[in-house]
DNA sequence: ATAACATTGTTAATGAAATAACATTATCTT
DNA sequence: AAGATAATGTTATTTCATTAACAATGTTAT
């Protein structure tokens, strides 16, 4: 099952899966139908069931999906062993609050570096994790072993940031800049613009 | 050319149309090309034609479209007459930070009033914006015309926020918690979740 | 004037995602 | 033991989005 890639949608639903298991079993139960978990997320069965024929695993007619083995698989899908590392570029109300958000909670993935080029906020530790120069980018990502970054400075600086991350070989990139940005192939990268969302919905909001 | 529903993804991308636009007659130009808009968002050429065929606007064979007009069309089709009102619920880090990162903005729609039921931060304001009991909700929103609502409390409350956005009226929810919610097809609902995303990325960093 | 060119606008083809259809099977009922 | 039932797993179809192909056209060069 594992060598061919799973489609990007599906990915997603996987971690949305996985939280909602988490839940479910916190809850005390063991085992899950496919209707159940469809209905955690508002989505339908089969979509449920197709993703999990995607990868590879199979429920029992009688009790549906064991729900711990579910997590577990979805973690040998998303995790790595020791859990990626993550670095915040851009230390503003949009990058602490993304820290504070991700810190606390339950992933394998785990933000160890924050940058930033305003004096007054490096060398300090945010929601414990410490904001170095942005200076010292390339030099900490390599030590570190750092693989993803967000990136979440101001519009004009992200293009030069993004440059520096691709440099210092970071493999994926999370932009919340109204930039767009241009990175090698090798490179994931996940753009997401707020405002745009918005105009979206009031698009929608018009039409309906 | 308005009445039929445009696609989503369509949609979006005129919104970052528009953004680049902006910027482009701000630095003094007045026409581009269909492969000078693409390349300010790293798309093909033809994605921007057809997305402008789409809408019905047509630009010249030799000067390419004209970025004001164009502009223009944009606003018509996204924008309403006065601008939709946008409220935000649930003033922490993540509502904060939208509140101040949209009011700086030049968009038509505007936030015009926040709600938390945290007495600390009721009747005071937030990057010039109100912040009301929750209990005031249905009463504001509904005095106010507001038709948009962004979704920044934890989880747990979401479900409950939701419900009383529709029953106040909200036409578009914008959840930013990671409990999936269920509104009636009358409300366009919008989710995104930052973990979510972030593990996609992690699993696709995997595959490269 | 005509050919070459660059660009738009549109239709056609392909690819990705969601949904529907259906075959299979373990369990329960009678 | 046979049939009904309620699930799963898989293939087929449909829908949505992107990409490719190409015809139409105004401009420039010869
Ligand atoms: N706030 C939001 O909700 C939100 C939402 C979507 C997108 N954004 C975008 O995200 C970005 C950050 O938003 P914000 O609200 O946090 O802004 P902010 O101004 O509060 O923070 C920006 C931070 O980046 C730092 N910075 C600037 N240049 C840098 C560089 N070259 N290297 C490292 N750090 C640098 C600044 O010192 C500051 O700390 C902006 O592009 C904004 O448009 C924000
Ligand atoms: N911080 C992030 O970057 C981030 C990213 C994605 C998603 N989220 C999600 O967004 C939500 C908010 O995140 P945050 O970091 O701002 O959390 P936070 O705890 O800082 O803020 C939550 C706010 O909601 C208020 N609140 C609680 N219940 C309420 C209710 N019933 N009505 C109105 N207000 C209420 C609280 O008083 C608080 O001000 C959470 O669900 C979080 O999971 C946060």
């Amino acid at each position: 099952m594992i060598n061919k890639k799973l489609p990007d949608k599906t990915v997603e639903r996987l971690s949305m899966y996985r939280r909602a298991l988490l839940n479910y079993v916190a809850a005390g139960n063991h085992h899950i139908f496919s209707h159940e978990l469809a209905s955690l997320l508002h989505i339908t069965p089969v979509q449920v069931r197709r993703d999990i024929m995607l990868i590879g695993y199979t429920g029992t007619l009688r009790q549906g999906y064991d729900a711990k083995e579910l997590i577990d698989i979805i973690g040998k899908i998303i995790d790595t062993r020791e859990g990626q590392k993550v670095a915040v570029v851009g230390i503003g109300n949009l990058g602490r609050s993304i820290m504070g958000y991700i810190s606390g909670k339950r992933t394998k993935m785990s933000i160890v570096a924050a940058f930033d080029n305003n004096s007054d906020k490096v060398d300090r530790v945010y929601a414990g994790i410490p904001c170095y120069h942005v200076d010292r980018m390339v030099e900490i990502i390599k030590q570190e072993g750092i693989s993803i970054a967000v990136i979440s400075v101001p519009g004009e600086e992200a293009v030069k940031v993004a440059e520096t991350l691709v440099m210092a070989g970071i493999k994926g990139i999370f932009n919340f800049s109204p930039r767009p940005l241009n990175v090698p192939s090798h490179v994931y990268l996940q753009e997401y613009d707020i405002i745009t969302m918005l105009e979206k919905i009031a698009y929608f909001v018009k039409k309906i």
